[in-house]
RNA sequence: AGGGCGGUGGCCAAGCGGUAAGGCACAGGUCUUUGGAACCUGCAUGCGUAGGUUCGAAUCCUACCCGCCCUGCCA
């Protein structure tokens, strides 16, 4: 299985490729195979701690991890690392699952827990303390940091590093059945104080918590810490290659002494650069905070990095795995510009979103030479770039609606609209000329434009070589229906929040103008019973996707991306 | 400072001793009933720096510089 896969850079409908196939991951996987390290088995897992919402950057992680083992033919787990009860929440468990899903996985029967271990991985803590390598430790947290060293100076043994194996196993059994009150004793490795490497300082395997866990009936008062959990959870499912961040480099080592020491089956372990994006926040820790906070509206807001805000905001699964592709995996620090997200979605949503059009700030456009009464329904194709997705028909009449911002009075050069006297292609539908204008007397803002149209021209073409001024959107006046419309820009005016002050707090970085709703938009009528999800490309605005408040009387829609706009570059460097 | 890991164009990223792939961005252009899309062209005498080995170095060696991570009974 795993031959190259050729990639057709166009169609991104080949996007369930998955990375590069020259990355080092899988050159590792390929020495392995070739050395028959696992007797050729590929089989990887995604374990995230039911803490939280699922990011973009766990998007790259599972693509990364979930991808390769589809490619190689293997097998793949989901396995939440549910080792702290005190941080950790059924329905994050369940939000992750939904996310891992919706990205288009399928883990089938092999989801587990770090729970599910707790029994197994008791026992080896009493092998370690069988085989004199680990030790109940009396010291209090501050005590333990004091011993534990510096970066630059060696730590200090523990005194109680030399108790004996039974009283060892007494004190163990104590802390289990809940005779020492939490943060009282620890279980530890018994490794090395002076290693250079911090994590084997006899890290702590136990700690005392008198916490429920929601997974589990027995009431367990110790709880093991991630470090002496994962990599024994990795060899238990045996998992052939258990892909990381980078963080945990330098804690393989210590994975590796558990492993070896209690003489059970080890995976390798390969590190890869965890994800970063321009003017936006990653991480469990801050997004919560942005959450708890309210400086966004939960999880789902369709301005976060997560999954659910993602999808909310109409992106689609296979835009973000073909953006999990493009921007490759490696060992080196990494910012990637939002750019590149927003050209996956682009290229998915130009390829399948249906046109529709609306207007998001209209203004009324009276044709004085169409009958007053006259309705006319015209075709329009629902998408130029996919033949079959057919035709739709869209009335017109003699009142219509058209963006303010495509009519100047006193229009600069290339501005390519409608402006006074000029002829314009009402797209789908009519020629149509300025003839005049009506301002309101106070304000002098413009609140009625009147033109002519010609009758010739339906279907919005003449065969005459006539070349009109440019192509604009409408919506009929009688027949749209309101909408609101969400815009947003990105959540923080920095390209890097967490870097831009030194130190400072990044939540002063947020842009205040990531959110703008509009009230007074006018879409045509195909979208009355628009469903929540649904995408669509407004013609020459964006993408929208339909928000799940809408209801019946108040269709809602989110800008997903807007549209690559050259007359909005064109303007920006002219000032 | 001790340890670990990195440093290839604005942002990613191939490259694995034979003379710098590709994508995004950007800049021009063609076409166009979306100023969209598509298509074409341009964009590193240079691979953190300085030496060295070699016929030949981004790739090997030496030294130095810079960045990130590690002192939770979080994960």
């Amino acid at each position: 299985m795993n031959q190259p896969h050729s990639k057709s850079k166009s169609d991104i409908q080949a996007s369930t490729h998955n990375t590069s196939d020259t990355n080092f991951i899988r050159q590792a996987i390929d020495e392995d195979i070739a050395s028959n390290r696992f007797d050729g088995r590929v089989h990887t897992r995604f374990p995230p701690e039911p803490s939280g919402y699922l990011h973009i950057g766990h998007a790259k992680a599972i693509c990364i991890s979930f991808g390769i083992a589809e490619d190689y033919g293997g097998l793949y787990n989901l396995r939440f690392d549910d080792s702290n009860p005190i941080t950790e929440e059924s329905e994050y468990v369940e939000a992750i699952k939904r996310d891992v899903k919706w990205l288009g996985f399928d883990w089938e029967d092999r989801e587990f827990y770090a729970s599910d271990y707790f029994e197994t991985l008791y026992e080896y803590g009493i092998k370690l303390i069988r085989k004199e390598k680990a030790y109940v430790c009396d010291l209090t947290p501050e005590e333990t940091r004091t011993y534990r060293g510096t970066l630059t100076t060696p730590g200090k043994n523990s005194p109680y590093r030399d108790r004996s194996v039974e009283e060892n196993m007494t004190l163990f059994q104590g802390m289990r059945n809940g005779e020492f009150p939490d943060g009282s004793r620890t279980l530890r490795a018994k490794i090395d104080m002076t290693s250079p490497n911090l994590n084997m300082r006899d890290p702590v395997m136990y700690r005392v918590l008198h916490a429920p866990h929601s997974r589990i009936d027995e009431n367990w008062c110790i709880y093991p810490t991630y470090d002496f959990t994962h990599g024994q959870s990795d060899s238990i499912e045996g998992i052939t290659h258990s892909l990381c961040d980078v963080q945990f480099e330098d804690h393989r080592p210590l994975y590796d002494w558990f492993l070896e020491t209690l003489e059970i089956y080890p995976p390798r372990q390969i590190e890869f650069a965890r994800l970063n994006l321009t003017y936006t926040v990653l991480g469990k820790r801050k997004l919560r905070v942005l959450v708890q906070e309210g400086h966004v509206n939960g999880w789902d807001d369709p301005r976060l990095p997560t999954l659910a805000g993602l999808r909310r905001r109409g992106y689609t699964p296979e835009a973000i795995r073909d953006f999990c592709n493009r921007i490759g995996v490696s060992k080196a620090d990494n910012l990637i510009e939002i750019a590149q997200l927003e050209y996956s979605i682009r290229s998915d949503l130009n390829l399948h979103a249906p046109r529709v059009m609306a207007v998001l700030n209209p203004v009324k456009v009276v044709i004085d030479n169409y009958p007053e009464a006259q309705v006319e329904m015209l075709e329009a194709d629902n998408n130029p770039e996919d033949e079959n997705a057919g035709t739709r028909e869209i009335p017109f009449s003699r009142e219509i609606y058209i963006e303010r911002d495509d009519f100047m009075e006193d229009p600069p050069r290339k501005f390519y609209r409608l402006a006074p006297g000029r002829e314009v292609r009402l797209k789908h539908a009519y020629y149509i000329t300025c003839e005049s204008v009506i301002k309101d007397e106070n304000t002098g803002e413009i609140v009625e434009i009147h033109c002519s149209y010609d009758p010739e021209t339906r279907g919005g073409w003449s065969d005459d070589g006539r070349r009109v001024q440019g192509t604009l959107h409408w919506v009929s006046a009688e027949h749209a229906v309101d909408a609101e419309v969400r815009l947003y820009d990105s959540l923080f005016t920095e390209r890097e929040p967490e870097n831009a002050a030194d130190g400072a707090d990044w939540i002063q970085f947020i842009n205040p103008n990531s959110l703008e709703v509009l009230n007074t938009c006018k879409a045509e009528p195909s979208l009355v019973d628009a469903a929540a999800g649904s995408r669509f490309q407004f013609l020459r605005i964006g993408y929208f996707c339909v928000d799940p408040d809408t209801t019946l009387d108040r269709l809602v829609f989110n800008r997903t991306v807007p549209l690559r706009d050259s007359w909005a570059r064109i303007q920006k460097g002219q000032k």
